[in-house]
DNA sequence: ATTGTAATGTTATGTTATTACATTGTTGTG
DNA sequence: CACAACAATGTAATAACATAACATTACAAT
């Protein structure tokens, strides 16, 4: 059982199967192999997974890495800054590390305001080479 | 490495009619959006597109946002540094600006290093309201 | 002209995500 | 309890995005 960090209301069945299949995953997961992991615990539709994944990601229990059109579990101790985590994501691996930088986001936040641009949400995603990959 | 980066080859016919097609947008256009607005012009399968936009975007002179999944026609006047542009996305008008930020890049690029992590590319797309959204 | 390669064409299929609608479960109120 | 209101789930169909596999055409270099 995944019991996380972070305070929440009480996940319901499909959520806790969804979010349980991520905490258990080393690496990000696509929505349709979701499913399959869960066809035995009675999912028969993408969509099972989908609304389950959405209010995961409003949770902030979970994020969507835009550029796999995967999902993974948050891992952070503190997520308070949900919207502005940097992915760090190992080509060779799969494996993807999540870290949130206070200084870069400050950044982010001044870019946007020199062209009054209204910051919601930023998507920062690294491709390359962790350090375990590279010993190897 | 004197050469810029932009230059490239003559384009290929499919390949002019895929750029002429961005460059006229205002817009982000889907590969799919492509794909109708060139059925005139003979395309008649997704491959054509992806095809063109594989070399365009090889080239920089075509940029893809991944948290679109559509592509933009690359708006730099100094075209260097391709892989660490930031995208400012409005979500009212659709338009997408670009912005070069050295400082950005270092900082990232630091991050990477900290982690060990050999960074290749780096995606970084903002979600918000622009300036002339804001106005209206 | 022939041959090697890049570009293109065509069909089919794989992958990701949503719409629309029906049913079931849960909660709060009279 | 009854039942209304709403949240969650189930199901089917389809939309949207992307690639595989293979056939053909265009064209430059020898």
């Amino acid at each position: 059982m995944s019991e996380h960090i972070h305070a929440h209301g009480k996940l319901t069945k499909n959520q806790t199967l969804v979010m349980d299949a991520l905490a258990n995953a080393d690496g990000p997961l696509s929505a349709y192999t979701i499913l399959d992991q869960l066809r035995g615990n009675g999912f028969r539709a993408p969509l099972q997974v989908y609304r389950a994944l959405d209010k995961l990601l409003d949770s902030g229990l979970v994020h969507r890495l835009e550029s796999l059109n995967a999902f993974v579990a948050c891992r952070h101790d503190d997520c308070t800054d949900h919207e502005q985590t940097v992915f760090m994501i190992c080509e060779t691996c799969g494996k993807v590390s999540e870290i949130a930088d206070k200084a870069l986001t400050q950044h982010l936040q001044k870019m946007a305001s020199a062209s009054q641009f209204s910051l919601t949400k930023a998507t920062i995603e690294l491709r390359g080479m962790c350090k375990g990959c590279k010993t190897v």
